[in-house]
RNA sequence: GCGGGUGUGGUCUAGCGGUAGGACCUGAGCCUUCCAAGCUCAUAGCCCGGGUUCGAAUCCCGGCACCCGCACCA
C-alpha cells in the first residue's frame, strides 16, 4: 500500500495545510482545521470554481444560514430520511438498521413506524441478529443532523444544515423575482454543512463539518437542454453507467453528445454540467486520468434525486472517492417546501398560444333566492353550483326542476338561476421548476488535488518532494531570496519582496543555504522563486527559478513584474524566457 | 458502534520498571557566489485520566485520537 496519504498528512501538519481540530483538548474525529496554506489553497479552489459558475455561467451567489428551523428539514425530507432506527445485538454487539430488519414483515413504509412499534415487530416476528442469531436490543434513533435550539429554554428546535442546498430552495420566491420571473436561472452557494457521521475516517475526505460548493439550476420541466451544449458536445467523458456497474463491464469513453443521443445520460443539461464540471476540475489541476463519472444505482440514490452522477477521483489509499454529485432533483424540493409551508413556490409559464376555455357556469340568482328561501338560500346556491349545467338548462326549458337537498327537495325555476356560457383566456400555468444540482465537496477536492499534485524526484544531490500546483492555485505564488545573507543583497531582496507582495502572495526567506530554501518552497508547491545575487548589484537583473524543472532564467529587474504577470496569466511559457 | 493494531520533541524513531537518547526539521552564529554541504550553540517530547509500585514512557483499567476490517455514509 502506498503511503501517499501518510506523506500528505505529514506535510499538512508540518507546513500548515491541515491540522486536527482542537487537538490540545483532545480532537474529535471528523473535524479538521485548515492552516494558513490550507486556507489559501481552499480559497484558490473556491475562486476558480466560482469563476466558472458565476462569471462563465452567469449564476448568482447567495449566502444563507447554517442553522435552520425544524420545519425546513421536515419539508426537505432530511428529518425522516436522515433518521435511522438502530438496534444492537446483545450477543455480538453488531449494530443494524432496525427498519431494514423488519422490512419483510410489514406493509407500510418503515419510516412511519415509531421505535417502539419496530421493537414490537421484532419481538412478534422473532427477528434475530443476522450475524449470529442473537437477541436484539432496544431500538433507538440516530439522526445524522446536529440538533440545536433557537432561543432560551426549550426554544425552537433547529438543526445545522446537512447541505447548503436547502438555503437556496427556501428562498425560491425571492430568487425567482430577482431573476425577473424567468426561467432558467442558476444560483450558487459555498459554505459549511454538518453531518454527525457515525464513524468518520479518512481525514478530510469524510468530515462532520465540511464545506460545499453547490449550484442549483432552476429549469422548466420539459426543457432540459442547454443553450451552450454545442460548446461541450465533443468533450470526452469516462462514464460508468448503472448497466456497466451491474454487469461488471468497465467504463465507456464517449463524447457528451453521443452519451445524450444514446440516452446514457438522461438529459442534455445533466450532460452539460458533467462536461462543464470536468473542465473545472481539470482547470483546478486534478489529474483527469483519475476522474470518472459514475451513475448512482437506484438503491443508492438520495430521496430527492431522479438521476444522479457522481464525479469520482482516484486516490492511492482509498480508491475512488466522490468529489461531486450532479443530480436531477426534479420538482421534489420545491414541491415539498410548498406543501409544508403552504406557500406557492412556482413559476408562471406562458402557453405558446393562450388557451380559450369555454365553460357553462351556473349562477344562482340571489336576488330571488334570498327573499324566497331565507336562511336556506346559501345551501341551495351551493348545491346548485354542483349541478351539471347542461342538464339543468334542459330541465329549465320545462320551466322548473327539482333540486334535492339533504333532507328535502326544492323546486327551482328559471328566474332563480342563470345558466351562462363564459369564455376565459388562460395565458399560462403555474409550474414547479425542476432543479439540476451540481454539488461539490471542497475538502475532498483539496485532498485529491494535493494527492494528484504530489511528486517526488531527484534534483541536484538529493531527493525532493513537491506539489506541481498550477501557479494560480498554489497557496504561495512567489518566494524572494537574497543569495547570501549580506546586507547589500538583503536590501535589494526586501525591496523586490515589497514590490511583488502588493500583487502576489510572496514569502521572503534568507535563512539557510539557497538549496535548502528552494526545497522549502518546493515542498509546498511555490511555482517560482526569485533570487537576488551579486549580478543583481551590477546589472539590476534577478533570476527566476521554476519549481518543476528547477531551471533558472535571468530577467531584468524592470521587466520582472510584467514577466511574472505573463507567467501567471499563461501569456508566456517559462521555457520561452531568454 | 463492534473487532484488531498503534500512540515518545514539529517529523521519523531508540528506550520496554530505576526517572528520556538520536536523526531530521526549526532558530541563533560561523562558513558559504545557486539546489536539503560543514561546524558550534539553542528550542522542543513520553496522548489524557486513574490504578499497581519505593519508583511507570514501560505493567493494568478507562478515555481520546489515528490506522486496518465490519457496519454506516441520506
Amino acid at each position: 500500500m502506498s503511503d501517499t496519504y501518510k506523506d500528505l498528512m505529514d506535510i499538512s501538519k508540518r507546513r500548515g495545510f491541515i491540522w486536527p481540530s482542537f487537538e490540545i483538548h483532545g480532537s474529535a474525529s471528523g473535524f479538521y482545521d485548515y492552516g494558513p496554506l490550507g486556507k489559501k489553497l481552499l480559497d484558490n479552489i473556491k475562486e476558480k470554481w466560482k469563476n466558472y459558475y458565476i462569471q462563465k455561467e452567469g449564476f448568482e451567489e447567495v449566502k444563507s444560514t447554517t442553522i435552520m428551523s425544524k420545519p425546513v428539514f421536515e419539508a426537505s425530507g432530511h428529518l425522516s430520511g436522515f433518521e435511522d432506527a438502530l438496534t444492537q445485538c446483545k450477543e455480538c454487539n453488531n449494530s443494524f438498521r432496525a427498519d431494514h430488519l423488519i422490512e419483510e414483515h410489514i406493509e407500510v413504509e418503515p419510516d412511519s413506524l415509531s421505535n417502539k412499534k419496530i421493537e414490537q415487530k421484532i419481538e412478534n416476528h422473532n427477528v434475530r441478529c443476522p450475524e449470529c442469531g442473537g437477541t436484539l436490543g432496544e431500538v433507538y434513533s440516530f439522526n445524522l443532523m446536529f440538533k440545536t435550539n433557537i432561543g432560551p429554554g426549550k426554544g425552537r428546535a433547529a438543526y445545522l444544515r446537512p447541505e447548503t442546498a436547502q438555503g437556496i430552495f427556501v428562498n425560491f420566491n425571492y430568487l425567482y423575482k430577482y431573476n425577473r420571473k424567468s426561467l432558467p436561472f442558476g444560483v450558487v452557494q459555498t459554505g459549511r454543512a454538518y453531518r454527525n457521521e457515525i464513524s468518520p475516517r479518512k481525514g478530510v475526505i469524510r468530515m462532520r463539518e465540511f464545506q460545499q460548493m453547490e449550484a442549483e439550476v432552476f429549469v422548466e420541466p420539459n426543457e432540459k437542454n442547454h443553450p451552450n451544449f454545442s460548446k461541450v458536445e465533443k468533450e470526452e467523458l469516462r462514464l460508468f453507467p448503472i448497466k456497466n456497474q451491474k454487469e461488471d463491464k468497465g467504463y465507456i469513453n464517449i463524447s457528451t453528445k453521443k452519451a445524450v443521443e444514446k440516452n446514457i445520460i438522461g438529459s442534455e443539461i445533466l450532460a452539460y454540467y458533467l462536461a462543464f464540471s470536468k473542465r473545472i476540475l481539470k482547470d483546478i489541476g486534478l489529474n483527469i486520468q483519475k476522474i470518472r463519472f459514475r451513475q448512482h444505482l437506484p438503491e443508492e440514490r438520495a430521496h430527492y434525486a431522479s438521476d444522479c452522477w457522481d464525479i469520482e477521483g482516484e486516490t492511492d489509499r482509498f480508491g475512488w472517492i466522490e468529489l461531486a454529485g450532479i443530480s436531477d432533483r426534479g420538482d421534489y424540493d420545491l414541491k415539498k417546501h410548498a406543501e409544508k409551508s403552504g406557500e406557492s413556490l412556482t413559476a408562471f409559464k406562458e402557453f405558446e398560444e393562450p388557451k380559450k376555455l369555454e365553460k357553462w357556469v351556473i349562477e344562482p340568482n340571489m336576488d330571488v333566492l334570498g327573499p324566497k328561501h331565507k336562511q336556506k338560500a346559501d345551501i341551495i346556491a351551493e348545491k346548485l353550483k354542483e349541478q351539471d349545467p347542461q342538464k339543468i338548462k334542459k330541465e329549465l326549458e320545462n320551466n322548473s326542476f327539482i333540486l334535492e337537498l339533504d333532507e328535502e327537495t326544492v323546486e327551482i325555476n328559471s328566474e332563480e338561476v342563470n345558466i351562462q356560457k363564459t369564455t376565459k383566456t388562460i395565458k399560462g400555468e403555474n409550474i414547479f421548476p425542476h432543479i439540476i444540482e451540481p454539488s461539490f465537496g471542497i475538502d475532498r477536492i483539496l485532498y485529491l488535488l494535493m494527492e494528484h499534485s504530489y511528486k517526488k524526484d531527484k534534483l541536484g544531490e538529493g531527493q525532493r518532494s513537491y506539489f506541481n500546483f498550477k501557479p494560480e492555485i498554489s497557496p504561495i505564488d512567489l518566494a524572494v531570496f537574497p543569495l547570501m545573507k549580506e546586507e547589500e543583497l538583503k536590501l535589494e531582496a526586501e525591496k523586490i519582496y515589497e514590490e511583488l507582495n502588493k500583487e502576489y502572495e510572496v514569502v521572503y526567506d534568507e535563512n539557510g543555504s539557497i538549496g535548502k530554501r528552494y526545497r522549502r518552497q518546493d515542498e509546498i508547491g511555490t511555482p517560482y522563486c526569485i533570487t537576488i545575487d551579486y549580478e543583481t548589484l551590477e546589472d539590476d537583473s534577478v533570476t527566476i527559478r521554476q519549481l518543476t524543472s528547477g531551471k533558472q532564467k535571468r530577467v531584468e529587474y524592470k521587466e520582472l513584474k510584467s514577466t511574472i504577470n505573463d507567467l501567471f496569466s499563461n501569456k508566456k511559457n517559462f521555457k520561452d524566457l531568454k
